[in-house]
Order: C-alpha cells, then structure tokens, then sequence
DNA sequence: ATCACGCGATCAGAATATCTGATCGCAGAT
DNA sequence: ATCTGCGATCAGATATTCTGATCGCGTGAT
C-alpha cells in the first residue's frame, strides 16, 4: 500500500538527488529513506532513480511520478489548510519569509502585535533574499513572504503593504553640504555609494534609481548588513540610499545624516505575497493588516 | 502528519456513516478505524463525524474534507496505474465486473485465455448486476466492467464487445409449432414469459422487445438465474428469450429448442466499460480483444 | 421502568512498520 | 594503490498500528 512518507522521501530525493541530503530534509538517517524509496518502487514495480557512482538520476517512471507525487502532497497541504481555515483567522503555523532589509525592523513589533491579537498563530520566520523566498514559496514550504514589489511570477499572489521611501545617508559632519543643494544627482556622483552584496534587492533598487537620476557614482564592494553599511558611512567611507524603515533602527543620529530626496522621491514597495494556490486569503489579509500595524507604531506619518 | 491510511479509513466512514462497517470494509477492527479517524481529527483540529446515538453524521467540514479525501485517493490510484502502465499492457491486478448473463458464459475462456497471453495479468472477478457494477466501477473497487451497452453514465467510457441476438427458448416438444409459424409475437403472447428478477438487464432488454413487437405474453415472477429458466422452460412452464452467447451452456437440445427470429432479430450489445478517468486505455484494449476472443473460441459465426 | 441491544470509545498487550547506528562494497578521485 | 563519498544492508531499538476484550451510553422493545 502506498503511504504519503513514500512520496514524501521521493520528493525530497527528487529534489535533491541525493539520498542523504534528501534523508536530512525529511530529518532521518539515510537508511530509512532509501528503505522507503525501495519499498514505493516495489510498490510500483517500477524503478524510479538509477543509482549511478556519479549520482542519483530519476528515471522517466520517476520523472512522471515525482510530478504526481507533488500534485499529492499540494492536495493534502491544501486540505489541511481548509481544515485550519474552519478554525478561524490567523491560529495555527504560519510560515513567513521576509527580505532582510525588512525583517529585523517589522520583526519586533510584528511578533509582538501577533502575540497580542492572534495569541494561538505560531509564526515561523525565515529570513532570505527574494529569489530563495519565492522559490521556498513555490516549493510549499512557506506560506507567505514579505518581498518588495513587483514580482514577475505568474504562480504568486501579492498585496500591496506599504510605501518605504528611500533617504540618503550621509556621514554627520557632511549633511550641511548635502541638505543645502537640490543637484543630489550631481553631488552623489562624486560619491562611493556603498550597497549589500549581490541578490539583495535593495542593492538593485538603488541601482536602478542611479540609473534613471543618471548617478554614476563609484561603488564600493558589497556589503552583508545595512548595519556595517551605516558604520562605514559614519566612518566617511561613502553614502548610501536608505529605506525609512530602517532608519530608526540603524540610524545613529551623531553620525549619520538622512537626506530627503526634494521632490519625486524614490521608494520601494513593500508587500505581502503567497502562492496563488494557497486559499488562505483570509489569513493573509489579517497577517497584512497585522505587519502594516507592526510599522507604524504610534500611529506615525509616513512622509 | 496526515496520512493515506486516515484519509482511507475516513472515506470508508463517510461513505457508510458507520465505524464498523467503514472498518470492515478496511479489512480491520473497529477500534482501529476509531483510533485513526481521531487522530485525523486531531490532526485537522476540526471535528470530522457526529458521533450521534442515531448514527454518524458528516460535519462540514468533514464533508468537504472527505471530497478533498476522494480526490488525493484517485490522485494516488492513477499514480500507481501510471507506474504499472510502464510495466507493459495488462499485467498485475484488475478488477473486472461481469453482469450475470454473461459473466459464466465468457469466464471459463476468458480466464484461459488471459492466463495464456498475459501470464502476469491478475484478473479479479465480480459478478452482479449492473447498477452495482457502475457504482463499484466509479467509486473506484472495479476497474473495467462487461455491461450491456448503452449506459448513460458522463464519466464512463465503453466500447462495444459484440452483438448477442437472442434466440426464442422453447420446449422441445414444441419446437415445431414454433419454427413453422412466422409470427412469432403472435404466439408469444400466448405464453408465459419467464425472466429473470428485477434489476438484471437482460430481464429490461426482453420486456423491451415485447413492447416493441406488441407481445402481451403473461409474466412468470422473476428467477435467480438462466439454468433455472431453462429447467422451467423444458418443464412447460413458458418460453424465454435467451442469448446466443447463453445457448451453448444452458441449452440441453433434447428438452429446449431455440427458435431464431427470422427477421430483425432482437439482440443486445455487450461493451466494456470503464471510468474516463482511468487512463488504462491500452489495457481495457486488450482486455475487450480478449474478451472477443474468448466469446467465439473456434472462429464460430454470430449468426 | 427495565431490559437488551447496537454502537462507538477505551485500554492493554501483541504485531507491524519504521528508524537508527554500524558496517559493507562499489566507483571515482587523488 | 589508497582514499573518499555514497547508497545498500543488517540487527536491534523504537514507534505506530492493530486486535480482542470491555465499557458506557442511548434507543427501542416489553
């Protein structure tokens, strides 16, 4: 008789092609997931991966199977997912990702408003660049991200949370140079504009506004966190473009500056998205209303 | 973690909205059943059943989940045909319903013939009548079924096997009474009719001929089987309509003889069927080649 | 009112299924 | 030739599932 951990290990073996990464995935050795693998093809009396030294290949039969196998284990998420949602809003596991230029600023206040007004959901955080986000999104497992808008993939839905406008931060004892001309373009090109490391999408926002304000500025190596980015604009190692909601955090005022861009501000859009497949809307509202809250705390001006 | 076995046991349940039924259905005891519906429910967080003193009642919500339920378990079905279609045609089990007019009359070559040229296929044999074959067959317990054709069923899919022309049973004695006059429904309705009871089909196919050819014969209670009728006919008691493929078993030509309807003989078609969902073509193919084979054994006319 | 019955829940122990940790053997890489 | 990574295999441990007996409750009959 087929069993749903069968294809729960073949998944995971598809996936990885690897019998022990797969077996770390569904956290058993490796010896129970090659028994169940063996056991689904005698099932089927078909074999479904060729052992090979060189790795594990799936076979067509595995191939199709691996894709009915995932059609499967989608169905028997989603009818645990009705069940829950018969349960009300918001109780139960909710796994959410967040890009982390917005994790640790919405984090806090989003867990505490969560626990407060959905004391039985059970956030589970990841914290990612978009591209691993929406690929764990897809994959099933998370149920939810907040990414910066848009995203281009047709399989995933999106609400709009907020407007995050960028400043530019400059070192302190720079700002009267800075907060006195409107040419920011011109002075900014004069500047190293320090930026995260390759994947973070705030690094191609900002580079993207370079491009259309016709910035040419010189550009530092990548970096891992705003928060080493703001110590070296402190250290007068170049400028950067910030997004408010990590101004409050990051920001140490003594030393470094937020200029606000004059007029035509550029900004990201922040937002909620999940799998257009996932039928928990309900949820996702209530969890968007939630995060919102979670920004403005005190009920703040977004200007 | 959800697993087949519940969503199994729980399909049982919902459909005889009875623990010990549903259970001896799943070939286990009733505690067992018991003990994996609750966990299903604990694991859903949803009340599935109403345990009433009445009986068992679905709730909503387990309405809904025993549709969600239905359909991972045909998910998982068609994943093992796939699997075995890989294997080649016809081998393995299948489940193939026979209606009673036919199913002793095609047996004894069929299952020769099947176990010569498909040694590894594993036919497993239900006779009834044909409502409860179309039940068994769309609720997934037989795979294909012999029937007569047509059934104005959306989700099933047949092919005709042959035509069976029925043959005017009669007794020995009176044989040439029969054969010399043309008007056969004339003299019929001299006679009692003798049918089987209610619900097999060939019992509907001869009344629908009698309206047809205006024969008002008088009607005997219905009988269990044809090797009764066939006594009652060599005992006088009345006449029947039999099929050609019924003749050569049932016949004892000292005591019954078969009149042909010399013109725009009365017959039926027999088909097989299956559900259109099944994706099993290329073995029901060769099964309804089988099946023709074992009708006529010796390349014998239909005439 | 009482009884008997049908039905599902519950429980202890038995039977299975599954997993772990150790080990083996093979094929490429060094 | 040796080493290394990987999957298979095995014995024993563990967890799950099942059985058979029993319980309690509500229903319908007497």
């Amino acid at each position: 008789m087929i069993t749903l951990r069968q294809l729960r290990y073949f998944q995971a073996l598809a996936r990885f092609r690897h019998f022990g990464q797969a077996a770390e995935h569904c956290a058993v050795t490796q010896p129970a997931l090659s028994m169940q693998i063996k056991e689904l093809e005698r099932e089927l009396g078909v074999d479904l991966v060729e052992r090979r030294a060189t790795g594990v290949a799936l076979t067509p039969a595995g191939e199709e199977i691996a894709g009915r196998a995932a059609a499967i284990l989608a169905a028997v998420r989603e009818l645990a997912e009705t069940a829950r949602r018969r349960r009300g809003v918001l109780v139960g596991p909710l796994r959410l990702g967040l890009i982390p230029s917005a994790a640790p600023y919405l984090l806090p206040r989003l867990l505490k408003a969560a626990a407060l007004s959905y004391p039985s959901l059970e956030l589970l955080i990841r914290e990612s660049q978009t591209s691993a986000l929406l690929e764990e999104l897809l994959r099933g497992d998370l149920d939810a991200a907040v990414v910066a808008l848009p995203i281009g993939e047709p399989e995933v839905r999106s609400e709009p949370l907020f407007e995050d406008p960028f400043f530019l931060a400059v070192p302190a004892h720079a700002a009267r140079a800075w907060s006195a001309g409107c040419d920011l373009a011109h002075q900014m090109s004069q500047e190293r504009l320090l930026l995260l490391e390759e994947g973070h999408c705030l690094r191609d926002q900002a580079l993207q506004f370079c491009q259309m304000a016709n910035v040419q500025a010189r550009r530092a190596l990548g970096a891992a966190s705003l928060a080493t980015i703001l110590q070296m604009v402190a250290a007068g190692q170049g400028v950067t473009l910030l997004p408010e909601l990590c101004a409050e955090a990051e920001v140490d005022r003594g030393r470094v500056a937020l200029i606000p861009f004059p007029e035509d501000p550029p900004k990201r859009v922040l937002g909620l998205v999940w799998r257009k497949s996932s039928g928990r809307v309900e949820d996702f509202a209530a969890l968007a209303a939630l995060i919102r809250q979670a920004r403005a705390p005190l009920g703040a001006s977004s200007g």
